[in-house]
DNA sequence: TAGGCCATCTGGTCCT
DNA sequence: AGGACCAGATGGCCTA
């Protein structure tokens, strides 16, 4: 543009007329410093770019210890996270209804109801965040009656 | 074609 | 100073 014209030959004529003087040294250190501000930048990128494959990683073995009936489509990394909150929810619930069934087949009983699909349907119903927030709300106002901390 | 999801780059902040 | 983490911007790919 006109002003990025304008400023650059501004600066480049400045130079000639009354800058300051600038020796061999200077360019060198300045050639330099700009040489290691792009070592810099190239490093911190490739380090961002494995930060961030290290996640993804983490993301592929969460998608496949938590649930994904009937979906062919790999779940996103949000339905990934929602996912596994309800799972670990109703995984904590199973173990505490557990301890107040003494029986055996009591236990089993409660298992197989647990783990049925249907239970698992307000999410999967929620197509979209606005909706998973909700299902989310609804977890947790029923996660202060579940959730006991063990120190 | 719009919208969702993702990878990457980038600058800022905090910590060691 | 350098690394880790984070959030915003951007562009590509895919699907309804």
């Amino acid at each position: 543009m006109n002003s990025y014209k304008s400023s650059e030959s501004e600066s480049g004529s400045e130079s000639e007329t009354k800058g300051p003087e600038v020796t061999e040294p200077d360019i060198k250190t300045v050639s330099e410093k700009m040489e290691s501000s792009t070592r810099r930048r190239l490093a911190a990128n490739a380090r961002e770019r494995r930060r961030m494959q290290g996640l993804n990683t983490a993301f592929d073995r969460l998608r496949k210890v938590v649930p994904q009936w009937g979906q062919d489509k790999k779940l996103s990394k949000y339905e990934t996270l929602q996912m596994a909150l309800s799972y670990i929810i109703a995984l904590n619930r199973i173990l505490s209804e557990a301890e107040r069934y003494c029986t055996e087949r009591d236990w089993i009983n409660l298992h197989h109801d647990h783990f049925h699909q249907e239970n698992y349907h307000p999410y999967l119903g929620a197509r979209s965040p606005a909706n998973a927030d909700n299902y989310t709300q609804n977890i947790f106002s029923c996660q202060h009656e579940n959730f006991q901390f063990v120190n």
